[in-house]
DNA sequence: CCGACCTATGTCAACGTTGACATCCGCTGT
DNA sequence: ACAGCGGATGTCAACGTTGACATAGGTCGG
């Protein structure tokens, strides 16, 4: 029952009375074994319970770990959930293992995490980047040569591969869509301005809507909330304005879900309203919610492919993957303003 | 641009003029060093972007590594991610990496995310079993001191600390709250029957409640759906019986979507439901959704406690956890039968 | 002015594994 | 009978780092 010390390939070897090189043969498919010898070992493996160390093979073999390493900002977000989804099927067809840390969307413990990554020599680097933070000291890495994949939002300070959403493009048909609709008066509810990538996008397809049909622009309209509490806040604002919005663009998934329970408590079903990134009830709700769905997993698919290229030894120059969103029309858009 | 090896200690040594062990002094904070010889040494680091190789230390300390492996069934859904992010959290505290991995809730793969986690070392496992999935091949990992922590379900074939949701109480209060309001023909929805110790529990739950109400059990009431589009169906099966159920309770949160959605689209707005599990739009659905809420974030703060507890030298017997469930009325338990 | 002592640094081996190369054996062909 | 070959195994060093111990100067108290 004492912490004794985890068997080694010596410790086989000593057992079956053979080198550790043998069982490492054995181990490895490597050379030639005979076939009595490599069933001895092969029962004094079990016998022990050994287990390889990938440390220690790694360091000798000089390789990269067969680990690659992916940050995303949190883990409780179904959005970047599905993403990693996405990655780690794509990764493990190939044998190789995705390591998956949280940085809390904060600049400071992505670098870190980084780090720890980069300490365990993982074979490549995705990353979701955290609101404000800045890539400038991945340059050496890149220079050697690491395959690093930026992930929903590009890299700051540095070229790199990046697979993003049509954001601009989708916000664009989603509002264009309420704008059809006849809503002249459009709120959006989303991030806070100019720290998000993706916000910044989704808000110039919103202005673009807005522009394309000729419809002014009013900064009233326009509010942030960063999770689904103070995304329902922020949509509360807007209805009791002077001139209230008839129809809402939530510019995420938690804004969108803000958005439908402030209108539910307010009990304001008439109230127009389209959201970025599908939700798995957006069909449940009462009117069903019309959304520009994104491909989260597809999204994911993509970067582990370009990163798979990579390890492959594509050494072409930075290039941005756009994943295209849809417009799934179920009702919510499609209310006509009073 | 060549694929340039990364520099070791020994070329930051060589830079400064000095041995690898001084580099490794100034980089640990460990014995004397001259605050010039520091200077240099750590300017030499910036200059070649020397960065420590984690695993050759580990080998060399003879330490584990300082990651804990957690393998969970499904990285896109928010239950889990969410428990991941507790772990995280609580582990991140300690200085200590989450290395996460999903076995798709397959027993192959789980098994095979637990056997690289073992190569490499990690400091402790915790794991979200897989549907049938066995565990007695961690026996001589427990028996070797290996902190082994399961979440959400319990192992087999393994004792091992584990902690879960009050699954069964927490059913029984949910369907209490439907008899409650009259309900007597109270289907059931969750996953596939036998396989999953959640659904054994909370099936259980359920049929404490309608014994506690002297209410028979119709074994045509219960249906079993694995994803949200096969529990709609079911709930579809269950709502065109001769005699159906005039309320329903889900068994888990995917469970709970698919009977929402199906008597969203059935139009089907009178009947009753309670789901296991809370899910972020419950309270903008019509009518809104009553739950028996779990605290995903605490089942997994909970278990990381658990393992560093184990990690600290806490050798005691394996300890089971039940993390509370809570009830969350928002109108859809509280419909009477027609 | 010498030994005790402290500071700053170096030397060496070892962690567990595997590549490169060596060795030993029996068998084949002539 | 002997060279030659291929199969089965062994030996050694090295991967990058650090613990244990050693060394080279310098300071200080008596």
């Amino acid at each position: 029952m004492g912490p004794m010390r985890r068997p080694t390939m010596t410790d086989v070897a000593r057992e079956v009375g053979v080198t550790a090189k043998t069982v490492s043969r054995v181990l490895n498919d490597d050379g030639p074994v005979a076939v009595e010898t490599r069933e001895r070992v092969l029962a004094a493996v079990t016998k022990l319970g050994y287990r390889p160390n990938l440390m220690a093979r790694n360091m000798r073999v000089g390789a990269r770990d067969a680990a690659i390493g992916l940050v995303v900002p949190e883990m409780g977000n179904p959005f970047f959930g599905t993403v990693a989804g996405g990655v780690e099927s794509a990764v493990r067809a190939r044998g190789l293992t995705l390591i998956v840390g949280s940085s809390s969307e904060t600049a400071g413990l992505e670098q870190s995490l980084i780090a720890t990554f980069l300490a365990r020599r993982v074979s490549a680097l995705m990353v979701v980047p955290a609101a404000s933070s800045d890539h400038r000291h991945l340059r050496s890495e890149r220079m050697a040569g690491l395959p690093i994949v930026f992930l929903d939002r590009p890299a700051v300070g540095l070229r790199a591969d990046c697979v993003v959403s049509a954001n601009r493009e989708g916000s664009r048909a989603g509002v264009a869509h309420l704008v059809a609709h006849g809503h002249r008066r459009i709120g959006f509810v989303g991030d806070a301005p100019a720290s998000l990538y993706t916000r910044r996008e989704r808000f110039q397809g919103y202005r673009d809507a807005l522009d394309g049909a000729g419809l002014p622009f009013d900064r009233a309209l326009v509010e942030a909330g960063h999770d689904m509490e103070a995304a329902a806040q922020a949509t509360m604002r807007l209805l009791s304005l002077a001139d209230p919005p008839t129809a809402v663009f939530a510019g995420n998934n938690l804004a969108s879900m803000g958005v439908v329970v402030a209108l539910a408590r307010a009990g304001r079903k008439e109230v127009a309203v389209v959201g970025f990134d599908d939700l798995p009830l957006a069909e449940a709700l009462d009117p069903p919610l019309t959304v520009v769905a994104q491909d989260p997993a597809g999204v994911g698919a993509a970067a582990a492919e370009m990163v798979l290229r990579r390890l492959d030894g594509d050494r072409s120059r930075a290039r941005r993957t756009t994943v295209p969103t849809r417009l799934i029309t179920r009702g919510s858009g499609e209310l006509p303003p009073p």
